[in-house]
DNA sequence: ATATATGGTTTGTATTTCAAACTAGTTTGT
DNA sequence: ACAAACTAGTTTGAAATACAAACCATATAT
């Protein structure tokens, strides 16, 4: 024997939250790509504040998880990677949200 | 060259959350701990729903951060883990409560 | 030609998280 | 009295993460 014992509680259901959003660099990715349609890859840069190997590894991970789609294009001769939050991706973010917020209200004063 | 960039915006500030209290197992036990005065091992254990092994290297963690002092006593012949937040658990707990409340607030809807 | 900048990706290390396995002692059953 | 099972935890080992440094490809400036 030792799995988890069951009881109720709204505080408890912060243990089943969504890790992949939990990542606060990741939250804050995501934020942004959820209000605004589309961004590239150096507006996030500079919106997060994260390095550029953190940005790109944390988009892949966004983009194996189908949040976000990843689009590389060529603006005259530089590249350009394009990136969407994806119609599950946006259920996961607003779901997330939610549970955030109410597990904020329950937080103790 | 690889820091991050200068910029603004509130979101960002979630990057520096404090991570020992962002791991939602942690997080749900000091919330316990911060309303409760003191609470022991099992008690902890049913309301939490952790497995034994998490609940025991979550608590030393944070009795390693020095946000939780562990007393170990005996009640009559069984042992028994009286744990309670110390005061500066406390502060860190209210300081991580509110950055996440306004970040819960700044998010998209 | 060589150096430097741009726009990223890959790699290496250190840390984390989790549950299974373990420990130390106690109670129960026969 | 002896073994089996239970209680109250801790330790361990494997898998996943998170981060920045190092790297790569191409383009531009000297």
């Amino acid at each position: 024997m030792d799995e988890p014992i069951e009881t109720a509680g709204a505080l408890r259901d912060l243990v089943e939250v969504d890790r992949l959003l939990h990542e606060p660099a990741r939250l804050v990715i995501a934020a942004i790509l959820y209000a605004v349609e589309s961004a590239d890859f150096l507006y996030l840069l500079r919106e997060t504040g994260l390095t550029k190997g953190n940005l790109s590894s944390h988009l892949s991970k966004l983009e194996g998880a189908g949040y976000v789609e990843v689009e590389k294009t060529y603006q005259g001769k530089k590249p350009r990677t394009i990136c969407r939050m994806t119609g599950q991706g946006r259920t996961a973010f607003a779901a997330y949200r939610d549970r955030l917020r109410s597990a904020a209200d329950c937080l103790p004063d």
